[in-house]
DNA sequence: GCCCAGCTTGCAAACCATCGCCGATTAGAA
DNA sequence: TTCTAATCGGCGATGGTTTGCAAGCTGGGC
């Protein structure tokens, strides 16, 4: 059952494959780095006796002396969100590309938790950070350039030099989405945002007024409720929406996660989507394609954004001159959850 | 624009404190740990001038000298699949409470990236290794356990001494889904599986098996079919069950995403569950409470099988007795999507 | 007034890699 | 044969911590 005995081995370090071979430890690690002043039959035979010995160099004691530790920091509210995990898997494949490793953290918007990851990732010596949350908490970005490493946000912005952002256009995709829905009819479109103060939701939101402006359409602030970015606010939301005198003929939802409670909460009210009601999601995440009726929905190319969050803040790493703020284009998508107005 | 200036700043160390303290490095050192040696006054103002200083141990360092990283490795297929994504939250939560960071890898199924991960891993010197895979691939493991370090698996198992796992009671877990189509009334049930070969759809299948044997009824080859464990597989196997010239009135499902896909190709056959066709999947995802009709499923308790998964490699760290297997229980959920069979 | 015990604190080694610098070996040319 | 230069490889410093050991200082007991 207890196997401690075995695994308290030690990994082979350069100096045991440097005995082995013959040679000094510098010379082990000349030729591991196929420096070109180490002999060519000298350094194929190291190989092998490195490989033989399965030796692997120590990041942390390279990390030592280098003073980098090609180790990236990554918070996010919560991996479950899946916008969250996909932006997360572009930000590992393009770190995965150059050699980075990625420390993954939660914080669940919790101020503690963000102090305490903030902190690990500084012991660590991340050599930067990628910060994926609605929100950027004004006691957490000081903290964060205290590092002095440089620093990518996703979908949000903060004023600051060490600090760069990776962002979806929002304003123009929900003016898109907004005027897709007035194209179709609709003239009572209600807006079933994020908490308040999300920069994301206050941007969307102002495509959406915007939208309503140009077609000339009021503006009716009793259309406009506030979920939590998850199923269950949009839910709770909706509901709302619904006990009004003159309910909306259409909804657009800040996100898939909130029209997804959105139209759960329309069923629930035995009315049908896009029969009764039109609804709009944001992200375009996997599941939207499987609901029913398939929502129609704005996307964000997810991975991509991680990605390019990750590249940005390579160049940032190496000093390379790098945009301050990257906006890519959203797309909307015309799925089934949306059809004329009734009558 | 270009920041790096700022940014070659080096992080203040040990020394620096020692300075400006007027003592030695190490005194400064065993101050910071609490050790009793130290002068209460000294190891006062020592603190004050490493808080004001901003000083934060650098972990590199420490983990040269003390041999252990306190960081773990975790591999999983794809952060994007939700099962992951929650087991992952409950591994980091635990991870976080003991003081560990964690390394998130995604393999992608891909032999050639599992490699990879595995080699970063060891180059990390992490102290252990959580595996969230459907597969644990033959070339994988060997060179897991060459690492010389504890290993944890999350439903899957695998002979060897230096690997524990925890899974899912899967057997009963299965027996009791199908058992509660069989109370209803159904005789024509299909199992919707994963690919070939994984242990948890094999565990699965049986207690599908079993519970047919059990309660007499004949076991129909033609109505077991393989997804891929996400939606589109689902979508395609579902298909194929459709176009029986006898097809089946209830489906269960290795798991939730495959019934997503089921779901849909129902719906898209123009059928409705549970009128025609009950459905019962396996995991409990967030998203099967919102799904129309809402999914009945088996319930996996992800977070905590994660969190039992770190405490397990925890104790294994520690060279601490525990479970070479821990099984978890699952608990069948009824929502909507279960019903009698018509007529 | 002296010795010794017991608190404190400092010294130095060790962890494992990288890399600048210098010395040694060898080959080639005069 | 000897000198030069090129090629190759070793020495040792370095990075920031932890920790065993030794030493310094204080104060109490005789």
């Amino acid at each position: 059952m207890n196997t401690t005995q075995q695994l308290r081995h030690r990994p082979a370090s350069i100096k045991d494959v440097a005995r082995v071979a013959g040679v000094s430890h510098s010379t082990v690690s000349r030729a591991l780095q196929n420096s070109p002043v180490v002999n060519p039959k000298t350094a194929a035979k190291i190989r092998r006796i490195a490989r033989d010995m399965a030796y692997r160099p120590s990041a942390v004691a390279r990390g030592l002396v280098t003073q980098k530790t090609r180790t990236i920091g990554v918070v996010v509210t919560t991996i479950a969100d899946p916008f969250v995990s996909e932006v997360v898997i572009g930000i590992e494949m393009a770190a995965n590309d150059s050699g980075y490793s990625v420390f993954l953290a939660d914080s669940n918007a919790d101020p503690t938790r963000e102090k305490s990851v903030v902190h690990s990732f500084a012991e660590r010596r991340v050599d930067g950070i990628v910060v994926t949350s609605s929100r950027v908490g004004a006691l957490y970005t000081p903290l964060l350039s205290e590092m002095m490493v440089p620093i990518v946000l996703i979908n949000n912005q903060h004023p600051g030099q060490f600090v760069h952002s990776v962002m979806i256009d929002n304003l123009p995709a929900s003016r898109d989405a907004t005027n897709h829905l007035i194209r179709l009819g609709h003239r009572r479109i209600a807006y079933v945002g994020d908490r308040y103060g999300h920069q994301s939701d206050t941007e969307r939101f102002a495509g959406y007024r915007e939208a309503l402006a140009q077609a000339a359409l009021p503006f009716l602030p009793e259309l406009v409720v506030h979920g939590d970015g998850k199923p269950e606010g949009g839910a709770l939301a909706m509901n709302k929406l619904l006990c009004l005198p003159n309910p909306p003929t259409a909804v657009f939802c800040y996100n898939d996660m909130t029209a997804l409670g959105v139209l759960r909460s329309i069923h629930v009210h035995g009315l049908r989507v896009p029969a009764d009601i039109s609804l709009v999601g944001f992200d375009d995440l996997f599941f939207v394609s499987y609901t029913q009726p398939q929502l129609t929905t704005v996307r964000q190319p997810m991975r991509q954004m991680g990605r390019m969050a990750m590249e940005n803040l390579l160049k940032l790493m190496l000093g390379q001159p790098s945009a301050e703020s990257i906006k890519v284009a959203a797309e909307l998508i015309v799925r089934e959850s949306t059809a004329a107005p009734r009558g």
